[in-house]
DNA sequence: GTGAAAGCGCTAACAA
DNA sequence: TTGTTAGCGCTTTCAC
């Protein structure tokens, strides 16, 4: 390895001026000359100079690296979110360092500690399912860190926060499902424990109530979402006295599985069987029938988070709040209008 | 913000010790008594102190940081192997750093740039459709920052290369095609200033001519696989003389488009026109038929890569080779067995 | 086994 | 406008 730096020292000492002068120039202070600012780009450039971030982070405690902590990089709907918070990120110069939790409670701890140690300018993050405790995260706050979560947040930290109404969401899809006329609807929920998924059961219940429609025993279940857990449900529903004629699945992943599901075993999707699912991606639109689902903004929210985190990170403003970003059922075959 | 972060200089004050043995103790140096490493250990935590990797780079020369340089973090493909990269840097205690070049040149030379300011470890990438001048990652090379590539390499750089081989998957692809009974057999195929769609091209032609399949005009694009380059030259074939009755499509995306045109346009896959893309994702177990596709491996890549990075960053081994993983072809619907 | 001191490459007062 | 100087927090010789 020769690691054969040029550094701003190499630059000052051919041009026989003083390293200082040479960082003003290249970092575009005011008080220099255009003559010597010329002459000391030109001159880097000749000798092939890259600033040394390392160096120049050091020296202004502060890193032009943002920390993104995700359950999983490769879900569509955290890869829509990174993909967002990258393009900002990118044109304002900033670098972004990803990891996954895996839903670990201890490698999200293990992860912020990491990015606290790297410095990282600031952190946009969405817990896990299984994180109750915040006080790895209050730990950035002390330490200068801005965060901004997103999604699965937790109210008790003093943030800005990015997410969908979820109970909203979940509202909306049971109204339509109740509209299209099914009688009997059911959740299939995702983990009890994980706010999201409570408001969209929540959603869920408030729509039935509303609407006056009855709750079948079973009807609400709270699962990992797993495919064991959809092929159980699924197998409970269609062979209880019960079946459901309409169902909201908590996840996008479990309604793609549960459609499959149903239309191999014989049944109607949609006319004896509904079905809508929170969360969209691109399979939805191919499978068939065609997955409706309500529709979360990843792309548009990872450029909202990253762009509040600036504000804080830029110190224009740091305070707490909420943005709602807005929420919309896209209907498709699983779900069109019967009479 | 307050940035009130304890050094080891704090903790060296309270013990009344020197910093060089704090450091000493934090990095479980050989030379130094279990007693005072175990001393500062408690007061370490004691303090809250957590290690400045900023400051411990600049000392050593080296991060602990991985830059990775992709196209689009959002396409299934990527997101598998960043997905595998993160889970062995991690492992080892290695962050990632990841930058998109939206197919763009000019951006994956302001990227390699960043990189190499940023200091980064080493480098994984998988170069734009446009590159092919390679001297922004030789200088990398020159820096002393290890490169490994993967997908879509170039082998004038000398490093280590992961791909899969496709030639063989398009000629395994097409290979079944003929061995189902398709006669007439096209290929839908990518930018053709891009080696792998190239090799693809390449695997169908010659999977034709050992087959003595004939080849009709019109029958082998090169296109962006945009939307409306599958949707043009879907109708082109449809409204052709000769109608292709079986289709090679070099990409998953198009593969998944080309299969609902179709099912839409009444034609029977995978009777009338049989479909095999290159590219897994989860839509194709969906789409109806379901799609076959040869299966890239992206995750092992991913693992494969940071694993082969690692070496050379630890100074193990730092050759030049190329590793080819394995392909598989997955048949489902679009293209199963008729008589 | 521990301390003293130099230095990684840069920035930012403070002087001139 | 430019130079001098003192760090940023850590690691690492070299002494003791």
């Amino acid at each position: 390895m020769p690691v054969s730096n040029v550094t701003i020292n190499d630059i000052a000492r051919e041009l026989k001026v003083a390293p200082s002068t040479i960082s003003r120039a290249l970092n575009n202070k005011s008080q220099i000359s255009e003559k010597t600012k010329k002459l000391v780009r030109q001159k880097a450039a000749e000798l092939g100079y890259d600033i040394n971030l390392v160096a120049s982070s050091l020296s202004k405690n502060k890193t032009n690296i943002i920390g993104v902590l995700l359950p999983n990089i490769n879900r569509y709907f955290f890869s829509q979110v990174v993909s967002g918070i990258e393009s900002v990120a990118y044109d304002k110069g900033y670098q972004i360092i990803i990891a996954q939790t895996n839903e670990s409670l201890e490698r999200e701890i293990e992860v912020t500690r990491m990015f606290n140690s790297t410095r990282v300018a600031g952190v946009i993050a969405c817990l896990s399912v299984k994180t109750t405790d915040v006080s790895h995260l209050e730990k950035l706050k002390k330490n200068g860190i801005p965060l901004v979560l997103f999604d699965r947040v937790d109210y008790s930290l003093d943030c800005q926060k990015i997410i969908v109404d979820n109970f909203d969401g979940a509202f909306q899809a049971v109204s339509h499902l109740i509209k299209i006329g099914c009688k009997k609807i059911a959740h299939l929920g995702g983990p009890s424990d994980c706010k999201v998924f409570q408001e969209r059961a929540r959603g869920f219940s408030e729509a039935l109530e509303i609407h006056k429609i009855q709750l079948w025993p079973n009807f609400l279940l709270a699962t990992d979402l797993t495919h064991e857990d959809v092929r159980g449900v699924f197998s409970m529903w269609m062979t209880a006295p019960q079946k459901p004629d309409g169902v909201f699945v908590a996840g996008s992943d479990a309604g793609l599985m549960l459609t499959k599901m149903a239309v191999e075993a014989g049944i109607k999707v949609p006319d004896e069987l509904a079905i809508v699912a929170f969360g969209d991606e691109p399979a939805n639109e191919y499978i068939c029938p065609s997955l409706s689902a309500v529709e979360m903004p990843g792309y548009d929210m990872g450029r909202t988070a990253v762009s509040q985190l600036f504000d804080a990170v830029e110190g224009r403003y740091a305070g707490s709040g909420t943005t709602v970003k807005p929420l919309q059922l896209i209907v498709r075959r699983s779900s069109f209008k019967r009479e």
